[in-house]
RNA sequence: GCACUCGUAGCUCAACGGAUAGAGCAUCUGACUACGGAUCAGAAGGUUGGGGGUUCGAAUCCUCCCGAGUGCGCCA
């Protein structure tokens, strides 16, 4: 047990049913980090009102009941009611100590939940870019924290891969030649095979309009044709349309690859393999009297819902022309998660402009039956990414921004910084640090800002080594390996008693305690960004324990063994939550 | 018009209804024969967009105004 605030709570709460009775034996105070004392707690506050008392003498009450010397080497009442907590620095020191021993690093078990986590989503036939950087990696450590915590995370990447563009991408891979190399751009540059059957597509449609038939517009005919081949499920169509998809995967997998996550293939779950299901949701939704025809669509109305001149907004779920929309393929999706992954909790790691579009999903599933209560679906919402100017980041053209160029350019950034740091390191290895440092860099900028929140994108910023950023973190790391490296000693033998000494070492003991608990509210709240935080504060701590406490020249025997456990314990500590956010920690830099 | 997300130091961002709103950049002061100075210690910087309200206590909750972004029927 290494959770100070969970171990406190229990001890104010047995002290809370000696003091006021029975009646508030199962209270839960809550106990904060504060800055007057090591934690604090306003139990009394929340109590006073209930109790018809003062909170200063409910909270003296408690405390003369409070037995907790073994922990504790100061409790006071203060300010309004609060008490303050003040740990002994023996206690701290054992506690940090059986993180070593601890493989899960004083993170609590929880109940085992299904959930799936829906994120990337990227289209078939069309480039990355930066905002798919978010929802991919703050989905990415999403799923990497609530598997830590011992959940069963059922990663969904629900690409685009079905709907009415992919006539006209079929269309042009045949005009093309499956073989060419515009069929190869479908690997490295996706957006250029994409521009090219759209524009094709375009002037089809000016050409049909302007003069009738001809070989030009011929094409949107075409097109147009293929998508109900498609949707018909005609074997050769199907063959290409694979095909498609199958080109673009290799791409997706390039990108998932040079930035670190833990998407595989396996993970994919894109519209087309709901496609089964729409018809009998729809049939269904009509049958309960869910949905109605309205102008020649099958729609979904809900009272809560309405948008210009206080129309109802409808959720379309079949086209007046027949086909299905995304609203249909996310009712399906939803349907599948719950009944067939068994869902306890579905997470939405989507943009931000797509809220309404799914409360209005969840809303009808519920309607429908297909949600159950107990089920809770979670957007994620995620904000945009901005450009100094403060608008969406695109490039100087005003097209967006290809992830894959993003990244290089912060591979290229980070390489000139080791270039020119480490001359004496092989090319090889420079390489290896510059890829770490670069990704890591983007990854945790995205990160430690909060999902919802729009922030401003700038290299310079987030490659900087002081600040809240990812190299900062894993410079932190680096120091600490160069330690053993030097001392000639592994960190795993690093397992002598920790005892506390200078206020810089108790600092960071207490706040490698603080892992386990923050963990666990990110998983609860799903908020890397707080993950973030505390490592910054570790790191923070640990410089500031690097500066004032020589490890490998402490004079002392046993105080260089406990400065050496207690780096250890932040070796482990820091690269574990790195690893959770999907960030490497390089041995070197 | 309605809905959603916001408005916090010069800049970029934090703050789970709790005391004196915190970091980092930038600015200024200190500390270098360094277990890796890509650092550390410190200073300065705020009427939390504005007005009401709720309560022991509000950046946070409610309400009204001002301002920004996004979304509101056949793209996904």
């Amino acid at each position: 047990m290494t959770d100070p605030q969970h171990v406190l709570s229990q001890r104010v709460q047995a002290a809370l049913g000696a003091a006021l009775g029975d009646d508030f034996a199962d209270a839960d105070p809550v106990i904060r980090p504060s800055q007057f004392a090591d934690f604090q707690c306003n139990a009394p506050l929340a109590l006073a009102k209930r109790v018809g008392r003062k909170p200063r003498e409910v909270a003296t009450e408690i405390v003369n009941c409070l037995d907790i010397g073994d922990m504790c080497r100061e409790v006071e009442v203060s300010g309004p009611g609060f008490i303050n907590l003040t740990l002994r620095d023996d206690w701290i020191a054992a506690q940090a100590r059986q993180l070593l021993d601890d493989p899960r690093l004083g993170v609590p078990e929880q109940e085992r939940q299904n959930i799936p986590i829906d994120y990337s989503a990227p289209n078939v036939a069309k480039e990355m870019h930066v905002g798919h950087l978010r929802t991919t990696v703050v989905g990415d450590t999403l799923a990497r924290t609530l598997e830590f915590l011992g959940h069963n995370v059922i990663r969904q990447n629900h690409i685009g891969d079905w709907g009415t563009p992919f006539g006209m991408l079929i269309e042009h891979l045949l005009d093309v030649g499956e073989d060419s190399a515009e069929a190869e751009l479908l690997k490295s540059d996706p957006n250029a095979f994409y521009q090219a059957a759209r524009a094709k597509f375009d002037a089809a449609e000016e050409a049909a309009q302007a003069g009738g038939p001809g070989p030009v517009s011929d094409f949107a005919a075409r097109s147009r044709a293929r998508v109900v081949a498609l949707q018909r499920g005609d074997p050769a169509t199907l063959r290409l349309w694979r095909e498609l998809v199958d080109f673009s995967k290799v791409y997706f997998n390039k990108v998932y690859a040079k930035l670190g996550v833990t998407l595989t293939d396996a993970d994919l779950a894109g519209e087309s393999s709901y496609n089964d299901m729409l018809g009998a949701v729809c049939d269904e939704l009509e049958a309960k009297g869910i949905a109605q025809v309205s102008d020649g669509a099958l729609c979904v109305f809900l009272d809560e819902f309405t948008g210009r001149e206080g129309r109802p907004v409808p959720l379309i779920i079949r086209k007046s022309d027949g086909g299905y929309g995304y609203g249909t393929t996310d009712l399906a999706t939803l349907k599948y998660r719950v009944e067939e992954l068994k869902a306890d909790r579905i997470i939405y790691v989507v943009g931000a402009p797509q809220n309404l579009h799914l409360r209005m999903v969840y809303a009808s599933a519920r309607e429908a039956g297909w949600l159950p209560d107990h089920v809770v679906p979670t957007h994620v919402q995620i904000g945009n990414v901005l450009g100094e100017d403060g608008k969406i980041l695109r490039t100087r053209s005003g097209r967006s921004l290809r992830l894959m160029a993003l990244l290089d350019e912060a591979i290229e950034r980070a390489a000139a910084v080791v270039a020119e740091t480490r001359p004496d390191l092989d090319a090889a290895t420079r390489d290896e640090i510059a890829q770490d440092v670069g990704i890591g860099a983007v990854k945790y900028a995205d990160l430690s800002v909060a999902h919802d929140s729009e922030y401003v994108f700038d290299f310079d910023r987030m490659l900087a080594l002081n600040g809240n950023t990812g190299p900062y973190q894993q410079y932190a790391v680096a120091r600490i390996r160069s330690i053993f490296r030097k001392g000639g000693i592994s960190p795993e033998d690093a397992t002598g008693d920790i005892n506390i000494g200078h206020s810089t070492e108790r600092t960071l003991a207490l706040t490698l305690l603080g892992f386990g608990p923050t963990v666990a509210q990110v998983g609860d709240e799903l908020e890397p960004h707080r993950l973030c935080s505390y490592l910054f504060d570790l790191a923070q701590a640990f410089t500031s324990f690097y500066e004032h406490c020589p490890v490998l020249r402490a004079e002392e025997e046993q105080v260089r063994d406990s400065r050496l456990a207690l780096t250890a314990a932040t070796l482990r500590t820091l690269v574990q939550g790195l690893e959770l956010l999907g960030v490497r920690a390089p041995q070197q830099m």
